[in-house]
DNA sequence: GTCTCTCCATACGGTTCCGTATGGAGGTGG
DNA sequence: CCACCTCCATACGGAACCGTATGGAGAGAC
């Protein structure tokens, strides 16, 4: 872990703090301790920053490309809305990155943190309803239903990362991923009692 | 604020807690701090508590009772599944209580509070699948669709206390909440394409 | 070799919190 | 009225941070 290199720039420390941040939120973002994971001390800190804030909103400058422009810019490539949609629901239940996500929102009540959620929802929303208009949703209904999207995946990567035992593993889990995607991109069904 | 009373008791320091973990998370339940909002001192709370951690867990011990018994046991008196269904919706979405909800699930990595988010978890989700069970949805189903609206009330109130301007408001917000509504209860849909 | 500039180590003071020790203040029983 | 018991105030030591000051160590320019 204190891999020691020779010399160490600005962007060790903002990598140093994204992991801290998946690993123990915004409060493993600590100048102290971050600096004894990368094996040196605090002078080499505050050559190269400021103080704490600028450290955190570097890090949040490059949560942004990493956790959303990089992941629409992938899922963009694919060839139809309905494609898109797929890809990007894999992507977002699939790898490593509730952490930080959880991590984040769980801070958002720092005044750094809450842009970077404003600008991730926005942006996030707005391609989901792009793609729902695309397929032919009106585009009120498409706000909506993008909305129900993402406050859906704010509570399951928020049960994964917290309470894992709460979801499903396996073929569980893809039935009950079955069941999400049927429900958000359904018609909107009439009420039934089964 | 800062409103004496001549003599606490182990509840006004609960109270308070659970007042301080809404307004500014786990953070909030500090001795000191929390002293001086009672208008008294440490002294006073090393006399009822052996420590920060035994206040944590009696304010955890409320929020159980408060925050999810007290609201189960209202909406059980509602004469069908429909309306208990509808009647919790309303109440964990109408009322002032998610602060508390988004903040505690933000802190679920200690040790005292992982184990409250996991009975809520369980009791509520297995509240919701019974009801769903009951209009008709195989036991199955139910399940998933239980886990899916609870993702959905997590990420609903992460939104609405952490990025408010995300979540509509008046009229609008009630054809957001039909939209998910109808999701939820509907027939298990076929694929649309609007 | 020496000068200089970049980068880091160490030491210090300040803040905020936890938990302990100890001395009361104030009501209650005898 | 006095002894006691409950409850609180004050003072202290310690831990974990932040940010500053200052003295180098190392590498390139010349």
């Amino acid at each position: 872990m204190v891999v020691r290199k020779p010399r160490l720039g600005p962007d060790d420390w903002t990598a140093a703090a994204l992991t801290a941040i998946g690993e123990q939120g915004l409060a493993g973002v600590a100048v102290e301790p971050l600096a004894t994971r990368l094996g040196t001390t605090k002078g080499s800190f505050y050559w190269h920053f400021a103080n704490r804030d600028a450290l955190l909103e570097a890090a949040l400058r490059s949560w942004d490309e990493t956790y959303t422009d990089a992941i629409l810019r992938t899922v963009d490539a694919e060839p139809d809305p309905a494609a898109r949609l797929r890809a990007l629901f894999v992507a977002v239940t699939a790898s490593d990155r509730a952490p930080v996500e959880v991590h984040l929102h769980a801070a958002a009540d720092h005044p750094a943190v809450a842009p970077a959620m404003r600008r991730a929802v926005t942006r996030r929303t707005a391609y989901i309803a792009a793609q729902l208009t695309a397929l032919g949703f009106d585009p009120a209904e498409a706000d909506r239903r993008a909305l129900f999207a993402y406050a859906t995946y704010l509570g399951h990567i928020q049960l994964v990362v917290r309470i894992p035992e709460a979801v499903p593993h396996g073929a569980a889990l893809e039935a009950y991923l079955g069941t999400v995607l049927a429900a958000l991109l359904g018609q909107p069904a009439a009420n039934g009692t089964g």
